[in-house]
DNA sequence: TCGCCGATGTTCT
DNA sequence: GAACATCGGCGAT
């Protein structure tokens, strides 16, 4: 009888309960999927319960409640009447945050991301939070769901000897000065450039 | 290569 | 009624 794989460095709750600056940083690296498409984690950015560009800062209302649960679970939201963007539900002390996911180096299930993407170019296939969900099929009816289950698999990386970039985060319009975006240094699969 | 701008719909004031 | 954690196309450099 088929047995689901266990992996042994698949992250588990532990490692989405602590601060979400941590949790966005150590993702870098990582191996996300869903339903065996997806890559490595090449972009993310930070948001807390305390910040004035997380949706979770003026309370809980349906859209976000999701934030208020347990960490370790999806948050996926529409914006701009387009694009769906996911986030990884982060939690520590009991202030909600999240991490949103932006860029993705495709090496699973390439040839579905190009179809879903119509588009041929490996480094425009993932590169930024809303061409990330398109070509992994993320949707709405993927908020809240287990990230260590349900379609999901996020796995710690191999070996850690890389450099992690820190800048400011991308397309909001308050608390911009934090730098609470983290990216793989060098990688041509990011949204967009850091500053030198 | 850069920057502006329209598309498109949901959420919150 | 405004804002919005975006994207792709267009025209100007």
């Amino acid at each position: 009888m088929p047995v689901k794989a266990v992996h042994a460095k698949e992250l588990d709750k532990d490692f989405y309960s602590r601060d979400a600056c941590t949790v966005a940083a150590e993702l870098i690296g990582c191996h996300f999927t869903f339903n065996g498409v997806g890559g490595i984690v090449v972009e993310t950015e930070a948001y807390r319960q305390d910040d004035p560009a997380c949706h979770a800062y003026r309370g809980m209302t349906p859209r976000n409640e999701v934030l208020f649960g347990p960490p370790g679970y999806s948050y996926v939201y529409f914006t701009y009447g387009i694009h769906n963007l996911v986030n990884f539900v982060a939690e520590e002390d009991g202030v909600a945050a999240a991490v949103l996911i932006r860029a993705v180096e495709p090496t699973d299930g390439v040839e579905l991301m190009e179809e879903r993407r119509q588009c041929d170019r490996l480094y425009n296939l993932c590169s930024g939070p809303g061409k990330l969900t398109q070509a992994l099929a993320i949707t709405l009816d993927q908020n809240g769901l287990s990230l260590e289950d349900d379609g999901f698999q996020v796995r710690a990386p191999d070996s850690r000897d890389f450099e992690i970039v820190e800048s400011r985060r991308i397309g909001i319009t308050q608390a911009t000065d934090y730098l609470w975006r983290y990216s793989l240094a060098g990688s041509r699969f990011v949204s967009k450039p850091w500053p030198s």
